[in-house]
RNA sequence: GGUCCCAUCGUCUAGCUUGGUCCAGGACGGCACCCUCUCAAGGUGCAGACACGGGUUCAAAUCCCGUUGGGACCA
């Protein structure tokens, strides 16, 4: 393996690894981080993720990266990242950052990286050139023309539609017009890869083209730098998704004429939209960043997207930890699996009850701060955000909704809900909201214990069921027609601002 | 068009390697009931699938063949 030409050619603008890994815990200390004890039991597994950035990191990105990360730590092995940007026109700055902060959301951390394809052309070329000086490549002049055309010719006769060799035996050294060089790819007999995910599979050679190295204008083909970055980054199981398992039998005759070892293949299904048709805008948030906006805790999203096309027996919930422990290709589904938006919600809200309150109130703050809460401003509620979370976040399901039902605790004055106050803020309800005030002035301590006798002295005075007095209280109190138990939203407040919401509740009711 | 992949409840899946314990288990979602100061959460229960057709076998979701359907790649 040579691994001097890897670091030779790291381009020396990207910012060195380390520093995005400080960044990270900086920005999402969160309490799911899992430190693995590599002494002792590193494993030269190496695998790699390598997307192209040419947009952002999408969910099915996301799983192939997570598969790949969860098999080199549970290896114990290496996890790389490589930007495949040679597709100069699409790539961009903006799709690398978006990718490395997708990565950092979830907490897939990479040891080796982000190389970058672009670093290393020169390299291909020189590989590319190392096969022809030994016969194993060889010069074409075909024009895209002449392709075109007896690519039609072989078409409407029925024939197969590949590269007609023409060039195969000219043995041009030297050409003088444009030339593409081309594999020498082997037509007899057939590969077999015996795939870690779908089992074995065998492709004739027949129906291999000889495929372009290296294009007419120097630039290296996709198939052929991904072959030389693999091997010369010494990728021993390339996890990737199954739209690649028809490039692996090219792959794999290049590994071989370059006498490189050839990696162990395992192709991850594709995932698909909940329309079961393929992944695209159309079906919303496929960005995983969309889902940070959305409210979506990283390790929902990573145990959603664990469980779609691999299982551990019934099991559901996953830890990182219990995942990287229990993973394995032996489960891991073969075919294609939709996504189910339903079921992420789900699983958030099961993260958000069991998230401990502090770090629910400052992942919690920045959607709050994008509402207007100013998080050093007068209006707070009584213990902090810490003491708010504990109530909403069994029912929440992504903190957009938590923290759209926390403003009303950290707002004054409460913005309310006009079609509740019509509802509930009557006239019939105006005498018991003013006698429970009366009597709320002079209760010491202000508290659950103390508060609820005088609930209970109101609705006997009135004959009321305790529906019929809460409801108006709840919207006098938070605007809205739901809320965490109305003993829990008084302790929010505090007894100030208690009294102070009924009373602005009984000056809208029209005295009558 | 060629090559390759895939196929269990609406969805994610268990079971398939080593055929019987599966008139197919779990989860999400749905529905009903219970709990209840609202909304949730929670509890209990119900409905819901082995794509189809052959074959092998005493016995097939599980093995073999074919069909159909879906998908990927090449161009």
């Amino acid at each position: 393996m040579d691994r001097s030409v890897i670091s030779a050619s790291v381009s020396p603008t990207w910012p060195p690894i380390t520093k995005w890994r400080e960044k990270r815990h900086e920005e999402y200390g969160s309490n799911q981080r899992v430190h693995f004890d590599r002494r002792g039991s590193m494993t030269d597994v190496r695998v790699r993720f390598a997307p192209s950035p040419t947009g952002f990191l999408h969910v099915g990105g996301l799983r192939t990266a997570l598969f790949n990360w969860l098999f080199a730590r549970r290896e114990g092995g290496t996890f790389i990242l490589r930007i495949e940007d040679t597709d100069r026109d699409r790539s961009t700055d903006d799709a690398i950052e978006a990718i490395v902060n997708g990565l950092h959301w979830t907490g897939l951390d990479w040891d080796e990286g982000p190389y970058r394809q672009t670093d290393r052309l020169a390299l291909y070329r020189q590989k590319a050139m190392e096969l022809r000086e030994r016969g194993k490549a060889y010069w074409c002049v075909c024009t895209p023309q002449e392709l075109e055309a007896r690519r039609k010719e072989a078409q409407a006769k029925g024939e197969p539609i590949k590269y007609d060799g023409r060039c195969r035996e000219r043995g041009l050294t030297a050409p003088a017009e444009p030339a593409a060089l081309r594999f020498r790819s082997p037509q007899e007999g057939q590969t077999v890869v015996d795939d870690l995910i779908k089992g074995t599979i065998a492709f004739d050679h027949a129906v291999l083209d000889d495929l372009i190295i290296l294009r007419a204008n120097g630039y290296a083909t996709y198939n052929f730098s991904v072959v030389i970055d693999d091997a010369l980054m010494g990728i021993t199981h390339v996890i990737r998704g199954d739209d690649h398992v028809n490039n692996t039998p090219r792959q794999v005759a290049l590994f071989k004429a370059l006498e490189y070892r050839v990696p162990h293949f395992a192709h991850l299904p594709m995932i698909l939209g909940a329309d079961k048709s393929r992944l695209s805008k159309r079906h919303g948030a496929t960005s995983v960043l969309a889902y940070q906006d959305m409210g979506y805790l990283p390790e929902a999203l990573v145990n959603y997207l664990v469980r779609l096309g691999w299982s551990h027996g019934d099991q559901e919930m996953f830890s990182i930890q219990d995942m990287v422990e229990k993973f394995s290709f032996d489960h891991v589904q073969a075919s294609a699996a939709a996504c189910d938006p339903e079921k992420l919600q789900w699983l958030n809200a099961e993260y958000i009850k069991r998230g401990e309150p502090r770090r629910l109130a400052d992942v919690l703050r920045p959607f709050l701060e994008k509402r207007g809460y100013d998080p050093r401003g007068p209006v707070q509620p009584q213990g902090g955000l810490e003491a708010v979370v504990p109530h909403l976040r069994e029912r929440a399901k992504t903190l957009v909704e938590m923290a759209e039902w926390t403003m009303p605790y950290v707002t004054e004055p409460v913005a309310m809900d006009e079609a509740a106050a019509v509802k509930f803020l009557t006239t019939a309800a105006a005498p018991s909201l003013t006698k429970f005030a009366e009597r709320l002035k002079t209760v010491n301590p202000f508290s659950k214990e103390t508060i609820e006798p005088l609930v209970q002295a109101v609705l006997n005075d009135e004959h009321l069921k305790m529906g019929a007095f809460a409801q108006p209280l709840r919207v006098a109190l938070t605007g809205k027609t739901f809320s965490p138990g109305i003993y829990e939203v008084m302790a929010i407040l505090g007894k100030e601002r208690t009294l102070d919401r009924i009373t602005q509740a009984l000056q809208r009711i029209p005295s009558s």
